[in-house]
DNA sequence: CGGAATCCGAAATGATACTG
DNA sequence: CAGTATCATTTCGGATTCCG
């Protein structure tokens, strides 16, 4: 099985919500579909600069399997694939929330020159 | 260098606290020292059933790094190190809150049979 | 007591090429 | 367009041993 044998059985409930944003970039396509409301593969691709296509559909699908987004597939040429969030999905982001404010405020404090030429609006949680 | 090179540049703030937290026992660390004030090695040690002497010496100088917590060394034989939160720990530990409860959740969505016998008290944030 | 140093296997991530 | 498949690399975590 090539995606892990995670989801213990849990300590607390922290360990529980960090199990399913762990991965590199599951933080960044929660904000991306919260943000759109649906992405196609691409979009979420060029959403996150860097990201390979395989880790891309692999953080994806565990997502899926997680129960955090719904992937839609429309019987079309082009095929055509959108992702959205669920509502546990949403949930999940605004419990974030905090957590994303707490760690804006260390940005501020350890790499200010990030912030200081762009304000605060330039990585919002939206 | 053993401790790795991360500490991105960020771009938004759930990477820049997911990257503090991440790290299999870090979760635990903030919740024994903000149910404790003060801990000890060998104290923390037994809070963490299953934790091996080098990850929570690893985890802990990188939350110290991080300005997490505060390491205090007392000269004496038997030697004595003591570990405690600090302001932005707390203030960590407080933005951690929400995603305990949406992971509380999610457990009992899918692990109901680790809650039913025990309430929802048995796996509490302090 | 509270570590440090070293080695090892497993898991996560990345790069590249190919496909319906 | 939206992926698979394969291989290489990096990182993580555990076990063991030794030390002031």
């Amino acid at each position: 099985m090539v995606t892990s044998a995670r989801r213990g059985p849990y300590v607390c409930g922290i360990d529980a919500a960090l199990d399913v944003v762990s991965g590199k970039w599951k933080g960044l396509i929660l904000w991306e579909l919260e943000a759109h409301g649906v992405r196609r593969f691409a979009e979420l691709r060029r959403g996150l600069p860097g990201v390979s296509e395989k880790m891309l559909t692999q953080h994806l699908r565990e997502m899926e399997a997680d129960q955090l987004v719904v992937r839609t597939v429309y019987a079309e040429v082009p095929p055509r694939v959108e992702y959205t969030l669920t509502g546990h999905g949403r949930a999940l982001n605004a419990a974030l929330d905090p957590l994303g404010r707490w760690g804006m405020e260390r940005i501020r404090r350890e790499q200010p020159e990030l912030v200081d030429h762009a304000d605060a609006a330039a990585m919002p949680r939206p």
